[in-house]
DNA sequence: ACATATCTAGGACATTTGTCCTAATTTCTG
DNA sequence: CAGAAATTAGGACAAATGTCCTAGATATGT
């Protein structure tokens, strides 16, 4: 197999199983069986476990501002702010399983104490600076920024108690109520 | 030393110890350690790693319930909820660093698929059935269990997005939202 | 087609993990 | 005070961890 191939589905199953079972819980070895490579393989491709680490949180990284692009792309400002809302019916199952992603990983590097930490909340950057963008294109000026970020943390609340309870009613009206929110913060403009 | 003391120390300090490094990453030598005693002695008061998490999760449970309590003595229910609300800014400084202890170990454990991440979100459930009787004390009637569950979720993304930037500013400016929240929604009433 | 670089498997390694055992010490009880 | 019970220390144990090494297989470039 190519390079690159590799590295890619070690990094696609290091993602994933990051994500489902904690970084600290992940083993090299489960990575490995995941894959379906040997370990010895395995340093061929990435040095040590903050290696793979750090791929993971570039290849989220480069992900979310695909995603972001995309919306970019083809959508108004207030349509791409709910496309950001409705994420967490999109993921729902997962979310309501392990939580947020991005929210999950960096607190777990915060309690390590891990470098990587601020890395990972850049994830949280590309969100914060692109909803901000939006917001500031809504005409919200100087309070696009905190619009963003309590937008952000309402959806990390909702999906740390959606996993905490693996309640699907809570999650819905908790959008719902995200959404009008939106729907009040846009129109009180005028 | 008596039972009860040394036990009360083991629980204690694996209590610090999981709310600040995770429950994985904190091995019987990391308590030992913090404890000054032996490994081998800590199966003589925990049989097993699950034993102390159970112990540490009553402790969390009862050490609510008492909070709760000692809220409703001294009063109103608008007052409760205030005192709910500001333990964001009382926590601080170990929020910012390391998350909402009841939070981040559901969370945690549901990564792991453990047995005892429904028992841990028991402590959300303390905090939700007693916010429900405040907001029903206000007369907020069928709307109390979801304004409950509503103001958790808020606390707890205040809390994911607080320690993922360690931004005081945003922790506050953002407690300052959830009272202003309260108020519009308790003046909504009349 | 051959030399070179890349990839792969399997195992070695020291360390750490959770768990358990034994023997000594302390504390309690009659 | 003597005997029983509870507590403690220290180490043994297998399994798992992250890391590294070697030797064979595969691919690449000329």
């Amino acid at each position: 197999m190519t390079r690159t191939k590799t590295r890619d589905l070690i990094e696609e199953k290091a993602d994933d199983l990051f994500y489902e079972n904690g970084f600290e819980a992940t083993s090299f070895a489960d990575i490995a069986d995941a894959v379906g490579i040997s370990r010895g393989n395995f340093y061929h491709h990435f040095k040590s476990k903050d290696d793979i680490l750090d791929a993971v949180i570039d290849r989220r990284l480069s992900k979310t501002a695909r995603m972001l692009e995309s919306w970019d792309a083809d959508k108004l400002p207030k349509a791409r702010i709910l496309s950001f809302i409705r994420i967490l019916l999109t993921n729902q199952t997962k979310i309501m399983a392990f939580g947020c992603p991005v929210g999950t990983l960096t607190t777990e590097l915060a309690k390590l104490d891990h470098i990587a930490q601020s890395r990972a909340a850049e994830v949280f950057t590309l969100f914060r600076d692109w909803l901000t963008d939006q917001f500031h294109a809504l005409g919200h000026g100087d309070e696009s920024a905190s619009l963003a970020l309590h937008l952000l943390g309402r959806s990390q609340g909702i999906a740390v108690m959606a996993s905490a309870y693996r309640d699907e009613t809570y999650l819905r009206a908790e959008v719902t109520a995200l959404e009008d929110w939106l729907d009040t913060v846009t129109t009180k403009l005028r």
